[in-house]
DNA sequence: CAGAATCCTTGGAGATACTG
DNA sequence: CAGTATCTCCAAGGATTCTG
């Protein structure tokens, strides 16, 4: 993974980046994607969306009620990341007290779309995951 | 969250469960389903699924190679929480040096399924996340 | 080779207090 | 109300070493 200082040859170095990259580039975006994947296959993050899918619309207070044991600061923390990636937005109401509604943009509704099947298949399959599991500690 | 001792009555705890539990037994499943999703929407689980869902069975350093950038470490344990979730078999062939192989059950692979939209879904939304994300950084 | 064991660091996450 | 700021702490995870 790391630079090999010990590199026989320029040669031998283009016949081994030949055989582990596939177009160089292909590599990258897998990278890109994999990176993408880790940011956005999060519980809260799956969890939020699921909940801003049910209610189309929440304000701040009304989503950590309904997101059920999230503190207050992944709540925003979460929130962020899901704005700047475009998932989310944010509607600043200027009253007092300050009202702040959060909503999905269609980029979002499509996340929450892909994760869909993911749902269906926990609750589908959460006893078998169960008997698995007991199976496996008795041993 | 935490049970409130303050409760007024006996009925106004009723009360207050039939507000926030339609029918109690589907909270329990809900929270279950939720553990469940934060459990196996982790980053390896998820690649490492891709991984042998592409490579019929891989023993443990293939599975090192391929997985690009896991310690040695976070392999064994995902590998353990996969097997003992029933997501994955592990098969000892009694030789020296040692060999084991590492390959999915059916049950790893509908959830292998079921995340497929959601790699698809990255690449295709990878360049507009991205977008959004210089946007919100430019402000 | 396939791990187990150990040590060590960091940042993830909660609790609390403060503010526009 | 909707956060930000600060402090704190624990555990997730990396690096390294050891073994059947």
């Amino acid at each position: 993974m790391t630079d090999n200082p010990y590199e026989a040859s320029p040669e031998r170095r283009a016949e081994r980046l030949a055989e582990t990259a596939p177009t160089e580039c292909d590599v990258r975006v897998e990278r890109l994607v994999t990176e993408l994947i880790g940011r956005v296959a999060d519980k809260w993050t799956m969890i939020i969306l699921e909940v801003l899918e049910e209610h189309k619309e929440l304000r701040f207070t009304e989503l950590a009620r309904k997101v059920e044991g999230i503190s207050q600061k992944m709540l925003t923390q979460t929130l962020r990341h899901m704005e700047r990636d475009g998932m989310v937005t944010r509607t600043i109401h200027p009253v007092i007290p300050p009202r702040v509604d959060y909503r999905l943009t269609p980029l979002g509704l499509s996340l929450g779309a892909a994760f869909c099947g993911v749902w269906i298949w926990a609750e589908k399959n959460l006893t078998e995951v169960e008997a698995a599991r007991t199976a496996f500690d008795a041993r």
